[in-house]
DNA sequence: AAGAACCAACCGTCCGGTCGGTAGGCTATC
DNA sequence: GATAGCCTACCGACCGGACGGTTGGTTCTT
């Protein structure tokens, strides 16, 4: 009664409906844990396999090469992510300051916590040899993130709220010390000091802080 | 007449002592130089032993492992990149905003410029399988620096000539751009707006006078 | 003579990717 | 309503090649 053999696994209650490309989905979010993991030369087919529960050769049924699944991987993730952000930006009820400030926390936690945003070491490591995939990332996630801060400034600066600074420097000093953070909590993860000197919460508020003492008027 | 058949190529003028451990050196920096183009796994000892010039079991003979052999790489640069900072702590000649703003000059240069400092993806991608390389990498490199910085403004403070600040926020406010923009500037090589988006010497100047401001007495 | 430096050839393992084939559902024709 | 054809999803077995590492032996220097 069990209508597929096929696959050989879990999942009891689903529609055919449904599980129609699931697993299309499911290949990817367990293949972005494992290249976090484990970097993407580190990542084998044959280990996603595995961990999908499927055989290697299913996993080139859905995607053409290993290339192509990563490329997907990172394509797949950052549209979801920087949409909040862009709510915060279009919110017509919050004064600038709070605009900002509520940008920059949305902005850690999209570096910090979500999938995407983790990934820039492993841009980093792929670059090279998969160049589409820094064009990728760089147009659809960082420019856009880049592009809504400027945005938010420029409208602060309009209305007076904000002091006028170098634009190049002051946005390399909000996105800087983020994904720096990032990176530095995930390559000193196992190290016992992480939480003393590299805490999410505190430095995010110093952080803020600094930024905002710039941009308010007047001493 | 030549006295190495067994090494085949170049070097035509060197005495005895100078070749002592001299192809150890050669064979850290070619390492160093193809880790950083492709990556731990994606540089394979073959690769790095015909670039040498020299036979696989031979690159065995000065190295136990090919982890041994990227540890090497990573703790043999660190050393000599922050002396010079150290230097700049110990100028008794120079006043405080002069002296951070050498600092800072030289933390651009030492993580964008030197190898050790364009280390962090790499570092990141490594740190899982190899712990002990992310332990020296963050108490040999990024805490000597950390610490240089918290002296500097230590001293500014004590001195009156910097105003007091949250100094977690204000560290990763110096360290984070710096950072950030060394992996972009590795991660978005092939991009056409690289050097209209990320270059140095504007980022450098904006970060500069940004932190100045901040902390600098009075308005 | 001794040891450092080097070599060609080889080992077992795993890699990304391909192969021919099968199970089950959908549709269309009779 | 049977049956033929097709399609999606999946499978086990296999491929050539590259990987990290080892062996046994040769040269060069001192």
């Amino acid at each position: 009664m069990q209508k597929s053999g096929a696959r050989p696994v879990s999942e009891p209650e689903n529609d055919a409906g449904a599980e129609r490309s699931s697993r299309r989905a499911e290949i990817l979010t367990l293949a972005t844990a494992l290249f976090l993991e484990k970097g993407y030369a580190g990542t084998s087919m044959s280990a996603l396999a595995r961990a999908c529960g499927i055989q290697k050769a299913s996993l080139y049924h859905h995607f053409p090469s290993k290339e192509a699944l990563f490329v997907a991987c990172v394509t797949d993730g950052y549209d979801v992510a920087v949409r909040k952000l862009q709510q915060i930006l279009d919110d017509g009820g919050l004064d600038h300051e709070e605009r900002l400030r509520r940008a920059l926390t949305e902005i850690y936690r999209i570096t910090i916590d979500s999938p995407v945003g983790r990934m820039s070491p492993l841009i980093a490591e792929v670059s090279r040899q998969i160049p589409e995939v820094a064009q990728a990332f760089h147009d659809g996630f960082i420019q856009q993130q880049h592009d809504i801060v400027n945005a938010i400034l420029d409208a602060g600066e309009q209305a007076g709220a904000f002091v006028q600074h170098d634009r190049l420097g002051m946005v390399h000093l909000i996105f800087g010390p983020v994904v720096t953070l990032s990176i530095s909590r995930q390559m000193f993860s196992e190290l016992e000091s992480l939480e003393a000197r590299f805490p999410v919460g505190p430095v995010r508020e110093g952080h803020c802080d600094l930024i905002l003492q710039l941009l308010r008027p007047k001493g």
